[in-house]
DNA sequence: TTATATGCAAAAGCTTTGCATGGGT
DNA sequence: ACCCATGCAAAGCTTTTGCATATAA
C-alpha cells in the first residue's frame, strides 16, 4: 500500500538518474522498482541481490554500483551495521525516521520523534552547522521484564 | 590532562577484565594503556597498531582480540564508519557525546546536549524500551559559506 | 555509432580464526 | 601445571574493480 510515496519515489529517482546522465539498464530497473516496491526498510545489497533471483534478476555487481549511485544522488538513507554490513532505504522527507533496535531479538523497529527532531536542529544551530543528514540509533530491551 | 578520567576507566577496565577471568599480556596491556590515555577519541584498530609500534606493540590480531573484548564488557563505545571500519572510544558515563561530520573536511568533532539526551530518554519511555546505548551522528556543513 | 550498463571473475580491505608457542596466576 | 594470551599466516566476508560484451540513446 501507499503507491504514492512508491510513485513519488520512483519518479524522483528516474528523474534524478536522467539528469545525471545515466541510463538505464535492466539490473538498475529492477533494484529502483525493487526499491520503489520494499525499499521502506533496511535491506543489505546481498538482500536485494537475492530478492531480485527470478524477476528482473541482476549481478551483485550491478546491485553495488546502482545503491552507490542512488546513495551519492540522495535517493537512499544508508546504515552501517554492527556485521560489517551496509543498510539501504528510500529517503523519502515525508517519511523520515529513526531506528531503534531490540538487543534480545535483534529486531529493529523505526520510529519518529518530533522532539527528537528539534533538538537535533537546535544542536546543528548551536554548533553552527547547516545539517545535510542525521542519524540516531537507539537499542535497549523490552521494558517488561521478569 | 585529565588524569583522573584516565585512571577511573582505566581501573574500571582492568578490574572488569579480570572478573572475567582474562589475564593481561602484554598486548592488552599496550592497548588498554593506549586507550586510556589517547582513546578519548575514535580510533580504528589499524590507528592503535601503528601507534603501538615502538612502545609495547601489539600484533593486529591481538588488538581486534583486546578491543572486541573491551566492547562487550561495555568499556568502549563503537561506530561503523562509512568507509567500512569500526572505531573505538572510551565508554565514560561521565563524558558521554555524540559526533558531528564536517562532510567538507571529514573533520569529526565529539558535541553534548542535554536536551537531545533527554529526547531520546523520552522516546525510550514512550517505545516501552529501557534502553541500554544510542548513537547520534550528524552531518553538515559549516553556515558560514560564501 | 558511441558512451554507458552489465556480468563475471579477480582483487582489495577489514576482520576473524586455526594453530603452535609463550606466559600469567 | 593449566589455561589463557599472543603472533603469524590463512581464511572469511563484504565490497570494489578490470575487462570484455551487450545495450541504451
Amino acid at each position: 500500500m501507499d503507491g504514492a510515496l512508491r510513485d513519488r519515489w520512483l519518479e524522483q529517482a528516474e528523474q534524478r538518474l536522467t539528469g545525471a546522465g545515466l541510463r538505464a539498464g535492466a539490473a538498475r530497473t529492477a533494484v529502483v522498482e525493487l526499491l520503489a516496491r520494499e525499499g521502506q526498510c533496511l535491506m543489505s545489497a546481498q538482500e536485494i541481490t537475492d530478492r531480485l533471483r527470478g524477476r528482473g534478476s541482476a549481478s551483485a555487481a550491478s546491485v553495488y554500483r546502482v545503491l552507490d549511485e542512488l546513495f551519492e544522488l540522495g535517493l537512499l538513507h544508508r546504515l552501517d551495521g554492527r556485521d560489517g554490513i551496509a543498510r539501504y532505504e528510500i529517503a523519502d522527507p515525508q517519511r523520515h525516521h529513526h531506528h531503534i533496535v531490540d538487543e534480545r531479538s535483534g529486531e529493529v523497529r523505526p520510529f519518529t520523534d518530533e522532539a527528537l527532531e528539534d533538538a537535533i536542529a537546535a544542536v546543528g544551530r548551536r554548533l553552527g552547522m547547516r545539517l545535510t543528514s542525521h542519524e540516531v540509533i537507539l537499542r535497549g530491551v523490552p521494558h517488561t521484564v521478569a
